[in-house]
RNA sequence: GGGCCGGUAGCUCAGCCUGGAAGAGUGCUCGGCUUGCACCCGAGAGGUCCCGGGUUCAAAUCCCGGCCGGUCCA
């Protein structure tokens, strides 16, 4: 977009004295209200030249620059909003939370919902794993986790709160006032910002090498490249807290400002002598130098380093390489210890793998600086430092530790497939290549640098890795484009067209879950599909199967076989409908033991999930459901199987709830209200579009976002049965259960399959164990008897073959042997010994297979050549042939064979 | 969600490319050596080659489908 210059100029330079300048090194235009600054002050244009100014040294904690944030735009009429979780699960389109105007996206941007206050200002912690590859080599440039401070004004056509000049008055004010950075040092530099199909003009706050905050002005949306003005416009802020925390400390490096003190523990208990601070704070100073996409920039800056300080560069680079290690721990651990508290669960697929690569990728490093530290250790430092800040991580500390131990273990795994993989390999190739170096990271999960470690141990091989490995391990994964999520539509797309010619259907069900019976009128008929005005009929959704029942008009009974909704008309499946049309009065009866089952799986699923919840930990987060008449089935987030003791205590405990006659109570409430009194584990089985959504409570236990029919007190289950437990997937256990009298169902199945058995067996239930346990010891026996038969079977025969000489060779045939295993043994052991030929020849069904076995000195192939010729069909290799006859007698196989034999040697 | 790799003795795996008698190491049992243990030597037991289908005279091996596991990427 061809960006108007006039998008800012804005009212605040010209009355506080600001000039338009270029800087002179990327051509940019900035305001500033120094008239002799030239540059931008922005990396690459500038080094980070505020750690060696003496302004605004006041040393703020993390915890300190987000309090000053958040009460400084307090004071200045924003509402403090908390934030929300690192994993974005209001979102179906990104995994992570990766910016403040995240929280809000999409109802709040689009304007479906109005925002929790407004103006509003917030500090959320956000990850991006976009620079996981240059996490400490720049010296705190990169993080794998920041906060984002953000005050937002949400401007609707009819309600403006505030736009470019205050945001720019208010964000000077902080700097000013709250930072004490003298005016003539702040630049706001022009930019642009897109994302996620919005987009607007911006400004980027430059003091001394570092950006201290971006001001987005978001007033367009794009479609197919146009750029359409927003009715809402957003002012979307980002200030980096971690930054301010680091320009107001100048601490070595940023890491030093963030972790204060676990700097040097980390340091310590991976082994590591702490790096001379003098050297980090000019390699952070120069850090802005690094051009992350281009390798030999890092070079070059270790270098520049060197020099400044007058050192060896390879020492310089060695100890900057160590330090960079230990910085990427600590950035990695607190991360980890983010998004476990979170409930992230680490698997090989979705937001799971996020969490794996991280924790991965911080064992690595620890082997790298040949560390036998645990992981879980520091992951209690990480813990332990940010209780305050982030309580969750306190609250599931036992869930992110048993976490991290698990994954440490599955890569120690890893790790000890290493020397097994290495052998085969040169075994087969004699040496690694790149091609075998990217398959072994690609299909083992064996990280390059820590095979050449082992490589260089083992046999003292040096292994180059290519600079652009990850590109390349990129490359084999190109072929995925992103597949449209398949919506599977359960009715024809000509019955969905149908429906939208009518008013949303009148939900009889919200009203009275309990209504069975109803009188309407039917709205509409096309095929086999009716609509009413008004339904007790359930339609599929949320897991719940769509209702079954009848539709009786003028004493005629219609079979309805399911019930769908489109976009809030539902639509009835019937048998047929001949007969019906628009006008009718119906009378109308739900299939209601059909429904009451699926109620009480439903309301159980709920209870089942709670339960899981408190037992396992706050990770357990409902992956998918099914509710049907026959059972129940839920897949819940966890890091491993249960054990049957964990099984036997959610049945436990999810019978307890159901004695304990909890109520349960639907009721709707406004999305931004629930969000906030009961966070976004609402979401969990799905996010809904409305503004308003329904919840339902299990009193005390169990609160969540759903739309289907429940019974009203769990006493109403009776009991619940977990009838199958099992590993859908890394990080995934299903559960299946019934509950009522389906239990008493399942309970009968079960009765007559063990009865099935006992009379199969020819014993009664009760003595069917004992039973059992002598039949398989009789079947041993008897398997031991046929063994020591079979080898007495060989051996007599061989006591009893007797051979015939042809030539020189001794010839043996076994004719119709006990079976082929037996057969093989004597004609191996025969022709152990050297000039001789054994065959064994077989009836199977019409025709006679007959196999040929040779002493090592005999080739079999002539043999088989004649045998071929006689019309036998079969080939052989070495020592042993095997051939088939269709047609032939087995004298004249004999006879064809010892003719061959005479005079072949 | 997609790609890649794997599933063979209790365990770790070879064999598969190029179809033709199911292997090694380790563990187990027994025997020898030894005061005893470890080591060493000798012998033995142990197999649904993941499942199903196809091709073939013949499939662990080739082809197709499925199940399970691992891993990388989004």
């Amino acid at each position: 977009m061809k960006v108007s210059e006039e998008e800012y100029r804005l009212k605040f330079f010209k009355d506080n004295g600001y000039l338009r300048k270029e800087c002179k090194v990327c051509r940019t235009p900035f305001w500033t209200t120094e008239p002799n600054r030239d540059n931008c002050a922005d990396i690459p244009c500038s080094d980070y030249y505020f750690l060696d100014s003496n302004i605004s040294k006041l040393n703020w904690s993390v915890s300190e620059a987000r309090k000053r944030f958040l009460g400084f735009f307090n004071k200045h009429g924003h509402e403090i909003i908390p934030p929300k979780p690192v994993l974005a699960r209001w979102r179906n389109d990104i995994y992570l939370t990766i910016a403040s105007i995240v929280d809000f996206q999409p109802h709040v941007t689009s304007g479906i919902v109005p925002p929790p206050a407004n103006p509003l200002v917030i500090s959320q912690p956000c990850i991006r794993l976009e620079d996981v590859d240059n996490v400490g080599i720049t010296f705190g440039r990169h993080l794998t986790t920041f906060e984002m401070g953000g005050h937002h004004a949400f401007n609707y056509p009819d309600k403006f709160i505030y736009w470019k000049d205050e945001t720019l008055e208010l964000s000077k004010e902080f700097f000013v006032e709250e930072m004490k950075i003298p005016e003539e040092m702040l630049n706001f530099k022009e930019s642009w910002w897109e994302g996620g199909g919005n987009a607007g003009p911006s400004f980027e706050v430059t003091v001394g090498g570092l950006e201290l905050a971006t001001l987005v002005f978001m007033q367009y949306s794009i479609l197919n490249g146009e750029y359409i003005p927003l009715k809402l416009k957003v002012v979307d802020t980002g200030y980096g807290i971690e930054r301010l925390a680091w320009f107001t400390q100048k601490t070595p490096t940023s890491f030093h400002a963030i972790y204060g003190n676990l700097v040097y523990t980390f340091f310590r208990k991976l082994g590591q002598q702490y790096v001379d601070e003098e050297m980090l704070k000019h390699a952070a100073r120069l850090a802005g130098r690094i051009d992350t996409d281009k390798p030999e920039t890092i070079e070059l800056h270790r270098l520049e380093v060197a020099k400044t300080l007058n050192m060896d560069a390879e020492v310089v680079k060695e100890e900057l390489t160590r330090a960079a290690r230990v910085f990427q721990v600590l950035d990695h651990t607190k991360t980890i210890g983010l998004m476990l508290a979170d409930g992230l669960v680490p698997s090989n697929s979705g937001e799971g793998y996020l969490g794996r690569l991280l924790i991965r990728r911080a064992l690595r490093v620890i082997k790298l600086l040949g560390s036998n530290v645990r992981l879980i250790d520091l992951m209690k430092d990480q813990i332990d430092f940010w209780k305050e800040d982030f309580p969750e991580m306190l609250r599931n500390k036992d869930y992110i530790l048993d976490a991290v131990e698990y994954e440490e273990e599955k890569f120690q795994e890893i790790i000890q497939r290493v020397p097994s993989i290495i052998s085969t390999i040169s075994k087969k190739k004699g040496k690694i290549e790149e091609e075998e170096l990217i398959k072994i990271y690609d299909t083992n999960g064996i990280p390059p640098d820590i095979l050449s470690e082992e490589l260089k141990k083992r046999d003292g091989i040096q292994l180059d890795i290519p600079s652009n490995f990850y590109a390349l391990v990129a490359r084999r994964h190109q072929t995925a484009p992103l597949k449209a999520e398949k919506e599977k539509a359960k009715l024809p797309s000509e019955i969905i067209k149908f429906a939208k010619n009518f008013r949303p259907t009148e939900k009889l069900y919200y009203k009275d879950q309990y209504l069975r019976d109803f009188d309407a009128e039917i709205l509409g008929v096309k095929d086999n599909f009716v609509i009413l005005d008004r339904t007790a009929f359930y339609p599929e959704g949320g897991g719940q199967l769509g209702d079954k029942g009848k539709i009786i008009v003028n004493g005629k009974e219609y079979d309805v076989l399911d019930t769908q909704v489109s976009s809030d008309v539902i639509v009835h499946v019937l048998e047929t409908a001949n007969g019906l049309k628009p006008g009718d009065k119906v009378h109308a009866e739900i299939d209601w033991q059909r429904r009451y089952r699926l109620m009480k799986h439903h309301t159980v699923t709920h209870v089942i999930l709670g339960a899981a919840k408190k037992l396992l930990g706050d990770h357990v987060w409902q992956a998918g459901a099914e509710k049907t008449p026959d059972k129940g089935r839920l897949d819940i987030t966890h890091y491993k199987m249960l054990t049957e003791e964990e099984i036997r205590k959610i049945e436990d405990i999810s019978n307890y709830i159901i004695n304990d006659r909890r109520p349960v109570r639907a009721f709707e409430m406004g999305r931004v209200e629930a969000e906030l009194k009961f966070g976004v584990s609402i979401y969990e089985g799905g996010v809904p579009e409305k503004a308003n959504i329904r919840l339902l409570e299990i009193k005390d236990w169990d609160i969540e976002g759903c739309g289907g029919t429940h019974v009203s007190n769990t006493s109403e289950i009776g009991g619940v049965k977990i009838i199958n437990v099992e590993k859908i997937q890394e990080g995934v256990i299903r559960l299946e259960y019934v509950a009522g009298d389906v239990v008493s169902k399942y309970a009968r199945e079960l009765e007559e399959r063990i009865n099935d058995v006992a009379k199969t067996l020819g014993t009664s239930s009760e003595e069917l164990n004992k039973r059992v346990h002598r039949f398989t010891q009789e079947i041993k026996e008897k398997e031991d008897l046929v063994l020591t038969l079979k080898r007495y079977y060989i051996e007599n025969t061989l006591a009893e073959l007797k051979a015939e000489n042809i030539d020189s060779i001794r010839f043996y045939s076994i004719i119709n042997p006990l079976d082929q295993d037996s057969s093989k043994e004597i004609m191996r052991r025969l022709t152990s010994d050297n000039k001789t030929v054994a065959i064994s020849l077989m009836k199977d069904k019409n025709s006679i297979i007959v196999d040929i076995a040779t002493s090592k000195d005999i080739k079999v192939d002539s043999i088989i050549d004649n045998l071929r010729k006689l019309g036998g069909k079969g080939g052989g290799k070495g020592t042993f042939g095997s051939i088939r006859f269709n047609e032939m007698k087995i004298e004249d196989i004999l006879d064809a064979i010892k003719k061959g034999l005479k005079g072949s040697i």
